[in-house]
DNA sequence: TGATAATTTGACCGGTTGGTAAAACATTAC
DNA sequence: GTAATGTTTTACCAACCGGTCAAATTATCA
């Protein structure tokens, strides 16, 4: 046989899953750093150690494989959202939701890249999955945020607003990173930075967000 | 002569300055919406509504391109914290580097997507710029946005992500304007999310930096 | 073992890319 | 006018692009 591993309906070998890991790790890598058009199969193949027909063996096509990409990261980077809790305290729950934000900027910086790219050049391959699973997710937050509003947790504020707020403010850290380190300077650099963020950013938003004696 | 017109000294024709406008004009839609690498030339020849060899003419290579875009865009892209006055009132001087800065996202969108694929592509053509002009400029800014918190005008906090905060927040209009529009919905997408914006933004910032009674 | 299927590669293809050469065309200066 | 200069275009090139093909190689398993 040598239909491409696409066609088929499961899963083989070891070495399958093996393979695809490997090149998804390169394309996240190369399509991270210089967007879908700007990125070609030779340097996603460069990377991963491998012959281009030896990935086209895989993904039949580049679009392929940047899917495939998006697929496995867009689930897994609206999970912290996910875990905004109606009952819980909003203070603590706003706080978590920014620290955990900021963790993944640090630890996963190509995946928020990947997705700045994709959003930056106008998401062509990405506006359903926006217009449908992220805005029905983020409707639902956005109404947990103004029962708090309303019952006199937090401030009255735009809830959409609160939360393109956070996401600009932590994916910064990983989208800018240059910046943030060029404008930093060197004795700043370190991994310290995301401690500092994390500090500034909690309370910005915690004091932002509190109800003023006898105010609203 | 056949020599081009960056090789000259002084320029010469009026018809050079529209030409060179109008490439530069179709160069900014193109570069802003694919990065550097993901634009090609006979996309803004196309644009711009000229031919490619005219294009060359004018510009001896995609790269001369890109660097005048950079070079006109970056100066006026800092004016707004250039504005930043030490001897201001500090709530009133944030307020407005807010709203200014927000004025430029949405007048200026691509101007902000410009550098925002550079950033994110690992600045390659600007670091030199971030490290210099850019750092002496925060670093300067900072130490005024200290020197209030000393003076206990603000509230204290690191210098550097409260800019860093500004930044992504109001660019974040520009720069993920789709992901913006998709999760407000049709009904909310107007002009009227930068005043929404403006109004979220200026309770964030003003009511972050207050000073509690009695608290620092 | 050997047969069979899965994997990998080198050679290649048509289209696109950044850029060039030279000649045609337009503009200006006298 | 006409000569000199400035501008634009047509035709082209070598390198690179996404992707195919068929043959070579390797892994699997009876």
């Amino acid at each position: 046989m040598v239909l491409p591993r696409a066609a088929r309906t499961q899963r083989r070998t070891r070495i399958q899953e093996e393979k695809e890991e490997q090149i998804l790790e390169a394309a996240l890598d190369v399509f991270a750093t210089h967007g879908f058009r700007g990125s070609t199969i030779d340097q996603i193949a460069d990377v991963a150690g491998m012959s281009k027909p030896n990935l086209l063996y895989y993904f039949r096509t580049k679009e392929a494989m940047h899917r495939a990409l998006i697929d496995r990261v867009l689930d897994s980077w609206l999970d912290p959202l996910r875990e905004f809790d109606a009952e819980g305290n909003p203070v603590t729950e706003i706080c978590s939701y920014i620290r955990r934000k900021l963790e993944m900027a640090r630890d996963f910086p190509r995946e928020s890249r990947l997705f700045a790219n994709e959003i930056l050049q106008g998401a062509p391959h990405i506006e359903d999955e926006l217009k449908g699973p992220l805005k029905a997710l983020v409707d639902e937050k956005a109404e947990v945020i103004r029962a708090w509003a309303k019952a006199g947790k937090i401030a009255k504020c735009d809830p959409y607003h609160l939360i393109f707020a956070i996401w600009s403010t932590t994916q910064h850290y990983a989208d800018f990173d240059v910046q943030v380190r060029d404008v930093l300077g060197e004795e700043r650099s370190g991994e310290g930075r995301f401690e500092d963020a994390a500090r500034f950013l909690e309370q910005l938003f915690v004091k932002g967000l509190e109800i003023k004696n006898g105010g609203d």
